[in-house]
DNA sequence: TATGAATGAGCGTTCATTCAT
DNA sequence: GATGAATGAACGCTCATTCAT
C-alpha cells in the first residue's frame, strides 16, 4: 500500500501525540484533576488542536479505552479459540496478557483500570457493555471447562469470571498503588499464583483428604 | 423524659440528616457530579448548615468512609479473634459481613466502594492505609491457616488476601452496576460460592486425580 | 451616685469585653479579614451575644472610633482653649496627645488609623465629618497664631492643619508598620521633631540668611 | 501597515482594557467592594478573560501599583540625580511629580494611595519594600542638603522624608475625599506651599527674631 | 441575657469548549 | 491544519446576620 500523504501522516502524528500525552497526563493526575491544556502542553501542541482531533475531553478517554480494550478482547478471543489446551492454561494466558499489558504500558493500563473499569459513576457505566464482553469470554472458557469435566459445575461460569477478573484487577490496583513489588520476576510469579489460587484454591487438598479420611 | 436534651439531639439529628442525605446523593450522582447544594436539598437543610458541621465536601465523604470502614475492620478483627473455627469459615464470615453490609446499606457501600476503595486517584490514595488494614487482617487469617496446615503454603497470605478481597469487591461492583441479581437467596449463595471458589478452587479435584492417574 | 444594678453592670462588662476583644482582633487581622466569630471567641462570649449588643460588625468599629476620636477632639479643644501658650506649644501638646495615645493603646490607635482615617473607601468616608473636626481645630490653632503674628500668613490654616496631621499620621503608620523604633525616648523625640519640622522648617535659617546677605 | 500585528495588538489591547477598567472600578467602588465581574463588564470583556491575563484580582491591583510606582521611583531618582539645584527645588520637583500624577490620572493615584500605600492590612504590607524605596530616596535628598549645610542637621533624613511624604499623601487624600478644590491653580499653589511649609516652617522667622531680640 | 444552630446571598476562581484568524 | 484568545456557566466555600430556645 502507498504511504499516506505527508500531510495526513503529519496529522496522524499529532493525533497520536495527543493520545500519548493524554495517557501520561491522565495517569499522573487523573482524568478529572487534569485540564485539557495539560494534555496539550504535554503533547507540545496548541490548546485548540486537541479540539480539532477530538470532540471533547471524554472522547480522548473513550478513544484510549476503546483502542486498548479491543486489543485485549481480541487477545482473549484468540486464546479461547486455541484448541487442545486445558482451561487452566487458557486462564493463565489471559492473566498473562493482562499483566504483561500493565508491565509494558503501565500508564495506559492504570488509566483504563482507574478511570474506566473501576469508575462506576463515570466511564465504567458508559463502557459497561464493552467491559462485560471480557467477562463473558472468560466465562466461556470456564463454561467449556465444566463441559469437559475439568472444572467443577457448582460454580456458575459468570460468577467464576467475575472472581477471576476481580482478582487480577485487584492485583493491578496494588501495583498502581505501588504497594506490591514490580520486578519482572514478580510479574511472572503473579501470573502463576493467581491461576493457582483461582483454579486450585487456597486449601491444601491433602489436609482436606486427611480430615475426611480421619 | 428519657429523650436527650432537645438542643443537642436536634443538632445531632441535623448532622445525621446531612450524612444520610450525602449517602443517597453520592450514590445516585457520584461524589464529583453532585453539588453541595444537592446534599443540602436532599437533607432539607440550608446550604450553609453543611459547612457548619463539615469543613468541606471531602470531609463528608471522609466521615462516611471512616465511620463505616471502622465497623468493618472491627468486625473482621472479631471474626479473626474467634478460636476453633476453620479458616474457611472465617473467610465465609468476612465475606458474609461485607455482603450483608451491601445488602442492608447498598447506597453507603456503593459510595465507599466506588468513591473510595476503587478511586485510586482521589480518596483511595488518601485512605490507603485504612484500606490496607482490611487486607492485612484477611492476610492474617490465611497466614494462620497455613501455619495449622489447612491452607497451602505456596501462596503468600498478602497475595491471597488481595485475591479474596478483589473477588468480593468485583461481586459488589456487579451488584452496583446492576448486572447480577440481588435477591436474598443470591446474596446467600454468593457468600458460599466466593469462599468455595477461593478456598476450593475452580478445578475438579477428581478430574485432576483422574488425569494424573490416567 | 448609686452603683448600677449588678445585672446591668455585668451587661456593661460583656459589652466592654466585646469592644476590647474587637480592638485586638481588628488590630491583628484587620477589620475585613476577621470574622464576627473571631471577636466573640477573643471576648470569650457566645457568637450571638455580639449581635445583642451591636447591630452589625460595622457598628462595633463605629463605636470604637467614635468613643476614641471624641476623646481626642475633646483633648485638642482643651489644648486650644488654654490661654497664653504659644501656638508651637499647642501643636506640641496635640502631637503629644496623639503619640501618647498610640504609645498607651497601640492596638486601638492602629485600628482607628488603618481602618478609619486612612480608609477612604469605607469608614473614612462614613466618618469624614468627625475626622475633619480634628483638622479644623488644628487649623484654628494655626489661624490664631497667624493673627497674633507668630505664624506666617501665606499658608492657609486648613492647609497647615493637613500637613501637620498628615505628618503625624505618617509617623504613626511607620510605627504600625514596625519600621521605626518605639522606645519611650523615640516617642518623646518624635514629638519634638515633628513640631520642630513643621513649625521651624527643614532649612537652616542661618544658611538662608547667609545666602541672602552674600 | 505601521500597526503591529493585529493578533498581538488585539491581545495587548484587551489586557490594557482590563487594567484601565480596573482603575476606574477600583477607584469608584474600592478594591474589596467591587467584583471581578464589575471589572470585566467595565472593560467590555467576558468574565473569564480577566483570568486569562491575570492570576487573580490581587494580581491586577499589584500590576497597577507596580507599573505606576516604578515610574514614580524613576522620576524621583532622576530628580535626585540632577546636579546643582538646591534641595528645596528637588523636593518641589518631587511634590510636583506626585501632584501632577494625581492631576492627570486621579483614578489611578486614588487607587494606589487608598488601596496600597495607606492600606496597612493588605497591599500596604505586601508592597512595603517598594513603598519604602520612595521614602529612602527623599531621605537621600534631605541627607545631602544637610551635608551641604542648606538643611539643619538636627532632624534625621528618614524622619524628614516621612513628614514630607506624609504631608503630600494627606493632601492627595483631601483631594480624593473631595474636601479641597482641584483647579489647576490649586494644584500649582499646593506644590509651592507644601515645600514652603516643610522647608521654611510655619513660624514667622521675623516674629521669632523679634521675640528673641525683645 | 445568653447561646450557637440555621440561613442563604454572594464571590473568586476554574476550565471545557468555541471561534476568529 | 494550527493557534490561543475569548467565553461564561458552574461550584465550593465564606460569613454577616437571624432566630428559636
Amino acid at each position: 500500500m502507498a504511504a499516506p500523504s505527508s500531510r495526513s501522516a503529519a496529522a496522524a502524528d499529532k493525533r497520536r501525540q495527543i493520545l500519548d500525552a493524554a495517557i501520561r497526563v491522565f495517569a499522573r493526575q487523573g482524568f478529572h484533576a487534569c485540564r485539557v491544556s495539560d494534555v496539550a502542553d504535554e503533547a507540545g501542541v496548541a490548546y485548540g488542536l486537541v479540539y480539532h482531533y477530538f470532540q471533547s475531553k471524554e472522547e480522548i478517554m473513550g478513544t484510549l479505552f476503546t483502542e486498548r480494550w479491543q486489543i485485549m478482547l481480541d487477545a482473549i478471543a484468540e486464546i479461547d479459540r486455541t484448541q487442545d489446551i486445558p482451561a487452566r492454561d487458557k486462564l493463565y494466558l489471559v492473566a498473562s496478557f493482562i499483566i504483561d499489558s500493565y508491565r509494558h504500558e503501565p500508564d495506559l493500563m492504570k488509566v483504563i483500570i482507574v478511570e474506566v473499569t473501576r469508575a462506576a459513576n463515570s466511564f465504567g457505566r458508559t463502557y459497561l457493555e464493552k467491559i462485560r464482553e471480557a467477562y463473558d469470554m472468560i466465562g466461556q472458557i470456564v463454561h467449556r471447562a465444566q463441559q469437559d469435566g475439568s472444572f467443577k459445575r457448582d460454580i456458575s461460569p459468570d460468577f467464576a469470571a467475575l472472581v477471576f477478573y476481580g482478582a487480577i484487577e485487584q492485583l493491578l490496583s496494588a501495583w498502581i498503588f505501588d504497594v506490591l513489588p514490580q520486578s519482572d520476576e514478580d510479574f511472572e510469579r503473579t501470573k502463576d499464583l493467581v491461576v493457582e489460587t483461582i483454579c486450585g484454591g487456597l486449601e491444601d487438598p491433602n489436609a482436606r483428604a486427611a480430615a475426611v479420611s480421619a
